[in-house]
DNA sequence: CGTACGTTTGATCTTTCTCAATAATGGTGG
DNA sequence: CCACCATTATTGAGAAAGATCAAACGTACG
């Protein structure tokens, strides 16, 4: 089990969730070459126009990527949790269009490019992971235009906690609906297009409607059917079941269900 | 020059844009089979929860990804041109998390799902297309969740014309700054997250600065660089450089100016 | 030539932003 | 352990962008 001390873990585990995996694929995953570094909160992992060499791999902590208006204006476009792989982007496209920065302190997993692409060449299901991977986060980017372009502020807010808690809870990061939030007012504000005073009304609302509690960053939702009520929650989009080569053709209708 | 006239002739040129092919990679695409359909405006290509057997691509017209929010609020998610396929996420995920709808008439080629899944395992430069393509969208939509979440209703606006121009012109559908605009003012508003009203008086605004002329749907711009200086535009998102296997480490700083 | 759909206009309302001040909180050096 | 500082959270009042409602106007097309 030595792999399951590795800081790829987390990673493995998740590409897994996705894509059927062997054990020899583990195995070549894991002796993928990296250098593990511990960052603190808010340092660039890669800036726009970079061209890094390497793929970064989130083992613990938690990190974003971030655009900026010609203004000035920021706005978050994603967030990673432990696990997540944050440069599949770089392997194949020349120029960075986007910022990565650390949310938290995190300690971080620099794969290199080369490494990482050859084994992307050599073994299909890892390419197939990394290509339902993006997939995946294409598919929370629409939720994210959706989110932020047609939901109010109360909705909107309440629909980012409950994908955060379902992440979490997917990667066993989390459970009973309960987690830290690792980012300031300000930062949530960013990822939902909002102000910060108004994100702070809104948790107050949805505290108030006992929705959610808040004790400093940690969030409790003790009704979470009403949570996703009202932040019209539908985790289709995050494609949690696993994504397997044959489609299950015959539980179509489970899958419409879900 | 057989292949010129498929109907897949596009879409092979887009592909090419973006990763380098050969001779035989471009037969091996024009031999796949495919039904070709034409589709009338606002048909159902694919439902959220489908789970369809085919790749679809767009041969002649226009189309676009949309969602709902339970509320019944439309947000269109991206937008697509001739020569687009509509499809890669059902290839590899089972069940779509958003619906796919003809914009315009328009004339589509069905190609089975298993044919296009197998040329992608046995060619790898095609495989490698395909996954660099997925990237680019998913730059697009963080480019959109910016431009929703930040910007201004005429920032906004301005934007979506010049990535709109930019794109058309790259597939040759337009030159001069000048195009057909395939959608009503109500669709416009449901792709920026704005009102139909507000969408009329901020075409309005834009027409009197001079940036853009508009007969009908003829949309004319011109003052580019007004226009592009006004919606925050930078065309880096959109990746229209070719991205080679290898890296152009010693052009990085030509990257950088693009 | 009438009907349906899309565009335009005006008036009013609401959500969210802005500005500004105050209050917690957490971390740091003494 | 305490005082101080920087950051973050909270509150209030007023302003503004964009939404809503409702009507009128165009245009295409059968």
């Amino acid at each position: 089990m030595t792999e399951h001390r590795s800081p790829l873990q987390l990673f493995v585990r998740k590409l897994e969730q996705h894509v059927p995996l062997e054990e020899t694929d583990r195995r070549e995953i894991a002796k993928l070459p990296f250098k593990l570094r511990t960052l603190e909160a808010s340092t660039y992992i890669t800036r726009e126009g970079d061209s890094p060499d390497y793929c970064a791999v989130l083992v613990s902590g938690f990190a974003y990527r971030q655009k900026l208006t010609g203004q000035g204006a920021r706005q978050i476009v994603s967030l990673h949790i432990p696990g997540d792989a944050l440069d599949f982007q770089q392997l194949f496209l020349n120029v960075s269009d986007h910022n990565l920065q650390t949310l938290t302190r995190a300690e971080v997993a620099f794969i290199p490019r080369e490494s990482l692409l050859e084994l992307a060449r050599t073994n299909p299901r890892v390419a197939h992971g990394i290509l339902v991977w993006t997939l995946i986060e294409a598919s929370i980017f629409r939720e994210w235009v959706l989110n932020v372009g047609r939901r109010d502020s109360r909705t909107r807010m309440a629909h980012l906690l409950c994908e955060f808690a379902v992440r979490l809870e997917a990667q066993r990061l989390a459970n009973e609906h309960q987690y830290e939030l690792p980012m300031t007012q300000e930062q949530l504000a960013d990822v939902l297009g909002l102000t910060p005073v108004h994100v702070n009304r809104t948790l107050q609302t949805l505290a108030a409607e006992g929705l959610i509690t808040r004790r400093r960053r940690r969030l409790t939702i003790p009704d979470w059917e009403g949570l996703r009520e009202v932040g019209d929650f539908n985790a289709r989009y995050l494609h949690l079941q696993r994504q397997d080569g044959a489609r299950p053709e015959l539980s179509d209708d489970l899958n419409r269900a879900a």
